[in-house]
DNA sequence: TTAAGTGCAAAAGCTTTGCGGGTAG
DNA sequence: CTACCCGCAAAGCTTTTGCACTTAA
């Protein structure tokens, strides 16, 4: 993420802590800062790996528990994923993924099109829907050469 | 699922298993239609329940790693899920989900509309795209009533 | 000052692995 | 017959919890 976009989203972030009562600590500033940092979905243990790298002292269980906080307050948000760990994203605004069903990986992407998505009306299942996001799911690029190296 | 999906289902994975030389074992038939008979993504260990509770005596270990099986031969498939459980799904065909931003719960929807998505290009990515899904993020009914109650 | 947050250690899930015995093809 | 599969027990990861200490407001 550009230097500019991290600052703007830091001081949203400490403008929520004050206007919220959440206690602006130390170890959250740095934490979020690793995970504006991070792209491709990290998990907890990866930022925990960041922010020790920077900052050694902060604890892995301090480091689970932000997350967590993050994610109530809507600063960064949990992204599905097949795979038995939790992911975490530090983009917030609507965008897509291609999904490789051999190896699991998640990749990115924006499309403008996919944005202007109809929202479909689920009103008599009395879910309020905010985002439509698109999943294309298929083989990525290495999956694909390896496979073609063993036929 | 409806009894005649379920027999014509169980009928392809026993071909498939002929012809592909994949041992046709008393487990797997089992372990498959559990996870069959159950929606709503099911985690391996609902799917062990579920085959417990029909015939005792198959173990937990052997359900993990038949999931995997039938997912590697395309049977089944993992479903991403914002959890640190990985999610099975026994729908393969093309459908699509309300995902509450809240408690985590992933809810199947069918559209048409939704089914019809053009395929974006992908190919300066070299990912090969086989199938396009949507995620409705938002709040679900029941989330919405607590959030009420509490305001 | 004091309620909220942190670090540590330990517990609690979920999933995988190694291995001896069993079985489908 | 034999390569593949199963069950068991144990290990390996990820995540959560309880508690005493620290700190932001």
């Amino acid at each position: 993420m550009d230097r500019e976009t991290k600052q703007t989203r830091m001081q949203a972030f400490e403008a929520q802590c004050r206007s919220q009562s959440v206690r602006l600590t130390f170890q959250r500033r740095v934490i979020l800062e690793a995970a504006l940092d991070l792209d491709n979905h990290p998990t907890a243990d990866r930022v925990f790996e960041t922010v020790a790298k920077r900052t050694p002292g902060v604890s892995r269980t301090t480091v689970y528990r932000t997350l967590e906080t993050l994610v109530r307050m809507g600063v960064i948000t949990k992204t599905p994923h097949p795979s038995s760990v939790v992911r975490y994203d530090p983009r917030v605004e609507t965008h897509h993924h291609l999904i490789c069903q051999r190896c699991d990986d998640v990749i990115d992407i924006s499309d403008a099109r996919l944005d202007a998505l109809p929202v479909p009306d689920t009103s008599d299942l009395g879910f309020e829907v905010l985002d439509v996001r698109v999943q294309l799911r298929g083989i990525c690029r290495r999956c694909r050469e390896r496979k073609e190296e063993r036929s």
